[in-house]
RNA sequence: GCGGACGUGGCGAAACCGGUAGACGCAAGGGACUUAAAAUCCCUCGGCCUUUCGGCUGUGCGGGUUCGACUCCCGCCGUCCGCACCA
């Protein structure tokens, strides 16, 4: 009998139902099991899932699957990032609420995800616009407004004058607004922050306890935290040098992490916001402007960093603390920033890059301090590249002849010691680059910050019986500004402190609040009263696994880490780490495809051909050729975009999820081609004809195990029981291409095997090898595709759900074999194989490499100046 | 600009702690089955040389360490990602 194909659409539905009905995936608090917590970030619901989203969710459902049946009790669950700008353009451009677009989109991407029959536990679903979810992050920030973890201070933002609004970093083009395109000025806004910097010595030290996170990950953290130990400098202000009316300090102070160039000092520098180029710019009109031309770069530090290095020299000169007769010039620059140390530096171009590039600019001059190792302290110079390196002081006085480091040192005690204006000129400081969160967002679809701003008791928090502060829903979008703030009604409250006639705070969170908790709220989600349950969540925490981009790894992950230890203080949780395991999955990229006047293609609308010259693309829609272009990651403006439904209702989900899986490392960028996608779904059909015809041979009930076993069989045994070691090993090092590379081989192997087979009646001892290899492989690719699993499960004469079934046993007895073959190498160079018994000691090992004839013809009568032996490695011959 | 990664056949990749480079898959070519197609199965598949046996060469580029280097060290080149209001 010929077994029929398999049916992926009708058998997806089957299963997904009967998982469903069953409560397969539904978690109990209450189970005494081990457990275990897979997490995968949840989605912002844009509209429709994408091939990024079915790459994190299969590889989290393997590993969830695969601990299942390993006998935890397993948590994992779904929900979704759902406040944010996209739900309020969506308003502004089809009219419709951003509620109503939200959950709209939500339905169809629950949908969606459940097509791809991910084991996940539906019932604790949450969505963070839900007032049942974000009541209690109001009750949080209070919470931590009365820790003192919160702050009110001045930021600066990026202003579009025509749309009224804040514009994100991103929505800043050239200077311009993206919508307006009207030029962005900066303005300081007084906002609400969250005191991380509170955390940052902790914050980096824990780092070293993560040792379950991607090395790279810790290193960018540790960067963003960006500690340094430096000095803190004041310098006094030649007062001769100020020109009338300007009310400069008698001193400022600066910070710098290399007071060992000191005697390298050509100018000061402060940030176009600093104060004193305030000051300066008020008589200066040419200095106004260059202000002004600095602050329409943006706020953003990639854009301020990458511009030209530009100053404005004030004409204030400031007195160099080691010489009274020494005048360093005061420059305003682009480059020096107000957030970092006290925003403004003094200059070394001889050993910073910056500094370089912008003395070079104004002709100030170079003098070397630091002398490398390898060269003449006479003729040492520097040009156009700075010596950020170790060496000798030179040209520097009192130093010369120190390290650096001692120079650093020797700076920081005289300094200390020596006054200015009464105080000690220098002090040592542990700066940080980490910043404070602001966490105020002048939009409408976020979490409600819970204050009441009162002009006589100052901002008063919401009391918590008052909460939640709900969004009004009648809101509109047509007018520029924050809807909230325009309300009629909503904003205007009685203060809860005095009873007088106050307003609410229009500001709402930054929508990375709410992704902070939310891996504690779904371990026990429907908790009304409180965020958590302390006895639940510190059961279920820290995550075991988290999986998510690499895009996430700074931001998203500090702040969740910040709000843990936060919520710890206030009593919410029990410990001070979110995520013990974290894992950042690649993206997915696709080629592009363009026409000949330069229009971008969807692949779906593509046809492609290929033969011995290569790939040609056509339009499917009339012929026409098309240029095949770089790989990109899937982009709409590209277009190069596929949708996970097409895929889903042509090929199943199963064939989507072991395509993700399979090709590339999981933390590499995957590329999805179409061809890709038709071998896996060969590869499902193969697997179960397989199945099928292992029944065939198997043949109803089952035999029990022999006492002896045919080698024929053995080999059987050792492929399947080999395989399971393999990906037992390569899920939990979540190496899936190997894995599925370790189960192609399996099936490889049973394959051969059964086409092997020629008389139907098969002896017992082949039987049991079969059905017992059958059942390995329906299980070892389980994890990756559920649906065709239970089907061939079913096949194989099971009753129950493989999804319900426990992991099989590896037999590792049958792996380890009594001779194993090792390479033999003359000069490093492989020329033969040498097979042995397993524990042969090295003498007998190497005899027996040297009496082969390859390694004879190879030695050619040349003396053997040494036999190296690896044990159970190899051997290398050397003449 | 600063920070982080990555680079191996036509393509995606594998190679465990420095020990057989290219497992597994895709594409391609050849063959079987078929009236034909699809599906399926078998064979070949880094490059160069060789009738065969086999030899040489090869992991972005240039050096180095080692009996032995994709792997370690130094110096380049190229590509991608993040940079605090996108999520």
């Amino acid at each position: 009998m010929r077994p029929e194909r398999y049916n992926a659409r009708e058998a997806e539905q089957k299963w997904q139902k009967i998982w469903a009905e069953r409560g397969t995936f539904t978690t109990r608090n209450d189970d005494p099991r081990p457990h275990y917590y897979v997490l995968e970030m949840f989605p912002y619901p844009s509209g429709r899932i994408h091939m990024g989203h079915v790459r994190n969710y299969a590889m989290g459902d393997v590993v969830a699957r695969y601990k299942r049946a390993r006998g935890f009790n397993v948590l994992h669950p779904m929900g979704w990032d759902a406040f944010g700008l996209p739900a309020e353009n969506a308003a502004m451009q089809s009219k419709l609420h951003p509620a109503k677009w939200t959950y709209a989109n939500i339905d169809t991407m629950r949908a969606q995800l459940q097509s791809m029959g991910l084991s996940l536990d539906w019932s604790r679903e949450v969505a963070t616009c839900d007032v049942s979810y974000y009541k209690h992050q109001q009750k949080l920030f209070l919470d931590f407004l009365a820790a003192g973890l919160v702050a009110r201070k001045k930021s600066k933002v990026n202003w579009d004058p025509v749309d009224q609004t804040v514009l994100a970093n991103e929505q800043v083009i050239d200077g311009r607004g993206w919508r307006s395109g009207a030029v962005v000025e900066q303005r300081d806004l007084t906002q609400w922050f969250f005191k991380i910097t509170d955390y940052a010595e902790d914050l980096l030290n824990a780092l070293d306890t993560l040792d379950r996170w991607p090395e790279k990950v810790r290193l960018m953290q540790h960067n963003w935290i960006g500690k340094s130990e430096g000095l803190l400098v004041r310098f006094a202000v030649d007062r001769a040098s100020v020109p009338k009316g300007v009310e400069a300090a008698d001193e400022y102070e600066i910070y710098t992490t290399r007071p060992d160039t000191l005697f390298g000092a050509k100018f000061m520098a402060v940030a176009p916001d600093h104060p004193l180029a305030a000051a300066a710019a008020a008589r200066d009109q040419k200095l106004a402007a260059f202000i002004e031309e600095c602050k329409r770069i943006g706020t953003s530090i990639a854009a301020i960093e990458t511009a030209e290095k530009k100053g404005y020299d004030t004409g204030i000169k400031v007195v160099h603390p080691f010489d009274p007769n020494w005048r360093l010039p005061v420059y305003v620059a682009n480059f020096v920033l107000m957030e970092y140390g006290t925003g403004a530096i003094f200059g070394c171009p001889a050993h910073d890059q910056r500094d370089l590039d912008f003395v070079n600019a104004y002709v100030l001059g170079v003098t070397p301090v630091v002398c490398p190792p390898d060269a003449d302290p006479a003729t040492f110079t520097v040009t156009d590249k700075a010596y950020d390196g170790d060496g000798r002081m030179i040209n520097s006085r009192f130093l010369d002849g120190m390290t650096p480091k001692e120079a650093f040192d020797e700076v920081a005690r005289r300094l200390a010691a020596q006054m200015l204006h009464g105080r000690p000129q220098g002090k040592r400081q542990v700066n940080y680059k980490l910043r404070d969160w602001g966490i105020s967002r002048q939009r409408y679809w976020g979490c409600p910050i819970p204050i009441i701003h009162c002009e006589a008791c100052g901002a008063v928090p919401v009391p918590e019986k008052d909460l939640p502060v709900e969004l009004p829903a009648d809101v509109s979008f047509d007018a520029p500004g924050n809807p909230l703030d325009r309300h009629p009604t909503w904003k205007h409250v009685a203060c809860p402190s005095c009873g007088r006639p106050a307003r609410r705070e229009t500001d709402t969170m930054d929508t990375f609040v709410d992704s902070s908790w939310y891996f504690a709220r779904f371990t026990d989600p429907k908790n009304e009263r409180a965020p958590t349950t302390p006895a639940i969540v510190n059961r279920w925490m820290p995550v075991d696994l988290y999986i998510g981009g690499v895009e996430h790894a700074i931001l998203h992950l500090l702040y969740s880490r910040f709000f843990v230890r936060a919520m710890r203080r206030c009593g919410h949780i029990g410990m001070d780490e979110p995520f013990a395991g974290m894992f950042t999955q690649g993206m997915v990229v696709h080629e592009t495809y363009r026409t000949r006047n330069g229009e971008w293609i969807a692949p779906a609308d593509v046809k492609i051909e290929s033969g011995p010259e290569g790939r040609k693309a056509f339009l499917i829609d009339g012929g026409a050729p098309i240029e095949i272009g770089p790989i990109e990651k899937m982009s709409k403006s590209k277009r190069n975009t596929v949708d996970p439904d097409d895929i889903i209702q042509t090929y199943g989900a199963d064939t989507a999820r072991w395509f993700m899986l399979s090709d590339s490392p999981p933390d590499r960028d995957v590329i999805w081609s179409e061809a890709g996608v038709q071998g896996a779904g060969r590869q499902a059909q193969r697997l179960w004809r397989l199945a099928c015809e292992i029944e065939r041979i198997v043949g109803g009930a089952r035999p029990a195990m022999p006492a002896a076993f045919s080698e024929k069989a053995l080999e059987i045994r050792r492929a399947a029981h080999g395989a399971l070691a393999r990906v037992e090993d390569d899920i939990e090092k979540l190496r899936f291409n190997v894995c599925i590379a370790a189960i192609y081989e399996l099936g490889n192997a049973l394959a051969a095997a059964v086409g092997a087979i020629d008389a139907t009646p098969v002896a017992d001892d082949l039987r049991f090898a079969f059905a017992e290899a059958g059942d390995i492989l329906v299980q070892l690719f389980a994890p990756m595709m559920p649906h065709l699993a239970e089907e061939c499960w079913e096949v194989l004469g099971h009753d129950g759900l493989v999804s319900e079934a426990p992991w099989p046993v590896c037999d590792r007895e049958l792996i380890v074999t009594d001779t194993i073959t090792i390479p033999v190498q003359v000069n490093g160079r492989k020329c033969a194989d040498l097979t042995i018994e397993r524990d042969a000691d090295e003498e007998a090992v190497k005899a027996a490499a040297l009496a082969l004839d390859a390694v004879r013809r190879r030695i050619d009568n040349k003396p053997v100046k040494k036999v190296i032996v690896v044990p159970q490695r190899i051997v290398n011959v050397v003449v």
